[in-house]
DNA sequence: GAATATATGGTACGACTGTTTCAATAACGA
DNA sequence: TCGTTATTGAAACAGTCGTACCATATATTC
């Protein structure tokens, strides 16, 4: 009876989006630029997200879903030294092949101190590195529930990412990073 | 002969325009809805100005030199112990009055990811603050010419202010800061 | 073929954008 | 008063925005 639809063709369309705003960012997102990158129409995303807001939704979504699988395949094991350790995760997510999930990272994060009211799970990305990140370095936290390990690892590597994206000078956030290594060993 | 000029009105407009960026944001600025704040009109603003682009430089401009004469009169002294000095900075540069700053500044870094053309001194934004706060940290620097402890302090205290702005908890950024103290007078 | 449900194209609406054009006003020196 | 210069308002221009409306095409079952 009828027509049958079309689930995939969203899917499709999702995962070519996604490309499109990692690749131009978020800020001058426009429909009508998107769909003709996309070989589809305005008319046609709306018809699948419902609102330009539903499917920037699903874009950061899926963005954040590729983001999580490929931390899971990269970090580094627990065993090898703090030093090895870090390097391994400021290795993996300052890397060029990083930089449009880095760069729309930040850009929701600012977006987001303007309209908080459209990022309600803001605090959420943030927190929820804890667990992996305590298990990783639970040898130098202060304890199994340690948030402040964590947190200040995430706020050195953020920090440094700051600086890289806007200075490109990786030699010197390399040697911070290593800096705090050392500091973090002892 | 003819109508004497009022500079002076451009300095009072821009002031206040300033106080309007701080409170609104930059992403969605409007002429309109500016003018209509600052009691006057999207024509005078260009008269002043003579664009868009020219009013925000001059903004941004005004912004920095704001923020730059309240850090010289706050900056620690050096003496005092690491802990101190810290937690002054941080202490300063996380306090409420600051917020629409630091917003401006988070702001300002991701558009510059997205439009690096329209920010030739973005880099320089960070290098800037090498010389001050070697000088207010030499005492855990490795030399005087060393970069990397002023890139890493100024690494936890950006990324520690990304979480802090993201998830408000600022009793777990604070001890994370005191854990970062802790560990650099060693 | 008829009925039906999904998928599209085309177009236009109303609101907004930065900017320009044209005209008018205001304050001064001569 | 007159010319000159600075200032300002009102309106329009040309464009973009998200979105809604209407018709049509397509693929399926009865």
């Amino acid at each position: 009876m009828g027509r049958p639809a079309d689930p995939a063709r969203r899917e499709r369309t999702l995962a070519r989006a996604t490309d499109y705003v990692l690749a131009h960012g978020l800020a001058g997102l426009s429909l009508r630029p998107l769909a003709a990158a996309l070989d589809t129409s305005p008319r046609m995303l709306l018809y699948d997200f419902g609102s330009k807001q539903e499917l920037v939704a699903a874009v950061l979504a899926e963005a954040r879903r590729r983001g999580a699988v490929r931390l899971a395949g990269h970090l580094p094991a627990e065993t090898g030294s703090v030093q090895e350790r870090l390097r391994g995760i400021w290795a993996w997510i300052s890397a060029d092949e990083r930089a449009p999930f880095v760069r729309l990272f930040f850009e929701v994060h600012a977006d987001g101190l303007v309209h908080p009211e459209n990022y309600p799970d803001q605090g959420q990305a943030i927190t929820d590195w804890f667990d992996t990140l305590g298990a990783t370095f639970r040898d130098v936290s202060t304890g199994p529930d340690d948030t402040v390990t964590p947190t200040l690892v995430m706020a050195v590597v953020r920090g440094l990412l700051f600086d890289l994206t806007a200075t490109g000078d990786r030699h010197r956030t390399d040697r911070a990073l290593d800096r705090f290594a050392e500091l973090l060993k002892q």
